[in-house]
DNA sequence: AAATTTATGTCAACCGGTTGACATATGAAA
DNA sequence: TTTCATATGTCAACCGGTTGACATAAATTT
């Protein structure tokens, strides 16, 4: 059986009282005591009992994570950072891979809120799930509207899908195409795509956007139909590098030569992009700062010391121009 | 303040006992107190404490997950995989991120015990951890031998580097390199290499082997040296596919034709890799079923249902022979 | 009519640590 | 000598849910 507070007494020869005043540095303690508990504690390999302390205090310091996948490397990134920097302020996170599912989704808050975490970060939405409208707890966003009290962290998605097009349109392209995630998502991200239409069409540029489907499903359908309903395309704007490199897949085993032909440029720039395809062109998201807001926010609203604003947090991006849109 | 089953107890008229019998179906419960109390539940928007739970019934149904990174593709499949097949067992995951980092490591340990964790799957470990030698609480390690009491889950690395080394001297390379990571890290792993220098013995080939500092450093000085010194290299097999992707960069740097006069080889084989680089030619990992062993086998430990037997679990690999090892 | 099953209530102990109230005993400062 | 800061102990209530013991009463069986 594990060592409670009491054996460590026992050990140490002083009352669970003084062995609790070591552990919270509370009261008067002598030095000698303290160091008698403390060997007792190293001796029976004692570890106090978080679960039972949480249960009074009415706190876990843990933290909720909610995103579709750390399989993907821009989740993985994200979550990496967020981790980090919510240890250092003392909190644990529990993960939870919802997959794009409103069911997996809705149990995850459920078995959250039952474990009583502090808060929960967000990452993933699908529509419709109302126990976000309640907000018995924190809850932060990160590229996805929740609810209208529900404060939200994002890369300047405007700027970039601004950046992304305007790079197209000045290495010469003028057919270029869009092609982004399922639009009925309220998320940020659509603003990659109201950005790529302002651009082109105030350049005189017909603006083309394809829509994959939901998130997860094979989307190669989609982008061959792009290739064959657009056969003389010269640039793609992909709402991420994923989609991206899906892209120039399809566009190789059809002899495009990129960037000659054919120009690209993704979304995310995450460090496994930077190291499998530093060739690709995109849109890189300041992932950290994203993760240092989202976790400072959330903390914020812990501790009461929220008002409520900003709702709308924006971070700039920072445009890689690479081999995929060399002139 | 959140309401208990005191408070459900009072709207649903029964007494907490019986809120008690009908969430946790024990005893005799008539149904129409079974819909009120649940009416009642909904009503207060009410969720059991299990933090009040674990601690009375002495367990939390949380897995604590020690690897160095989610933002590495392999870790972040990994995690995803056993982070599913958890939650469809009941059971809730904390994430630690320990970036190779032997104080991370320890603090982490230590910050799982204080939570209770039921158990501990590590990918992640520094030499010198003596705490996995007290195994106070069920551990499995992925690509790691922690303790000699620590079940190891991996994939068949001696047959993954064999296979590797085989077809790049199929493809008639002759003068072939491998580079992995530190050999000082005491993991299955280092049968890739075993099996990478007892193949090229066999066919009278001599091995060289170049080794990368401590995770997440710099290492492009070590690729840079390896073609300094190896000018007329015909074949790289690489322990991940990261190192390989950076040692096709600095190939084409040197203008080295891929794959016709370098042909290079890596391991790992993530969904990532599959869509960012699907050219480059690999050992795919079974994650998948590394992560259902790894969390079937801690299971069975926390249920005291191990007999210490399989020590050692290797899955099979499977050879990918993409474009950078066509002849 | 008696025995049994079903349904619910009351009560108290327990999980392990926290905290406040209060008692007691030093050694040091006033 | 008196006061006070220091050091430690005892005791009990509390966090929220679980569980066993026991009581009671209605509905079913036998």
């Amino acid at each position: 059986m594990k060592p409670k507070i009491a054996d460590v007494a026992k050990v140490a020869g002083v009352s669970p009282t003084t062995v609790s005043r070591v552990l919270n540095n509370r009261g008067y303690i002598g030095e000698e005591t303290r160091v008698k508990v403390h060997n007792a504690m190293k001796e029976l390999n004692y570890y106090p009992n978080e679960v039972a302390r949480s249960l009074f205090i009415r706190k876990t310091f843990l933290i909720g994570l909610i995103f579709p996948t750390t399989s993907n490397p821009f989740y993985g990134q994200l979550i990496f950072h967020i981790e980090n920097i919510a240890a250092a302020l003392g909190y644990k996170v529990l993960l939870c891979n919802s997959q794009g599912r409103q069911d997996k989704e809705k149990e995850y808050l459920e078995m959250l809120q039952r474990n009583q975490v502090d808060g929960i970060i967000a990452g993933a939405h699908n529509k419709g799930i109302e126990e976000y409208e309640k907000p018995n707890l924190p809850v932060v966003g990160i590229d996805r509207y929740l609810s209208s009290a529900i404060p939200v962290i994002s890369s300047d998605n405007y700027d970039g899908g601004k950046q992304a097009t305007q790079l197209l349109i000045r290495k010469g392209c003028i057919k270029i195409i869009h092609i982004n995630g399922p639009i009925s998502l309220e998320t940020p991200a659509n603003l990659r795509r109201k950005a790529y239409e302002d651009v082109m069409i105030k350049h005189n540029l017909t603006p083309i956007t394809y829509e994959m489907e939901t998130y997860g499903t094979d989307n190669s359908e989609i982008i061959k139909r792009l290739f064959d309903e657009n056969p003389e395309v010269e640039g793609v704007f992909a709402s991420d590098d994923i989609i991206a490199s899906q892209v120039i897949k399809e566009a190789k085993s059809r002899n495009y030569n990129i960037p000659s032909k054919l120009k690209i440029i993704g979304y995310d720039g995450t460090e496994t992009k930077k190291l499998m395809m530093p060739e690709l062109s995109t849109i890189e998201q300041p992932i950290s700062r994203i993760a240092e807001k989202a976790v400072e926010l959330l903390i914020k609203q812990i501790d009461s010391e929220w008002d409520g604003a900003p709702l709308e947090t924006k971070l700039p991006v920072k445009l890689i121009d690479s081999d995929t849109t060399k002139k």
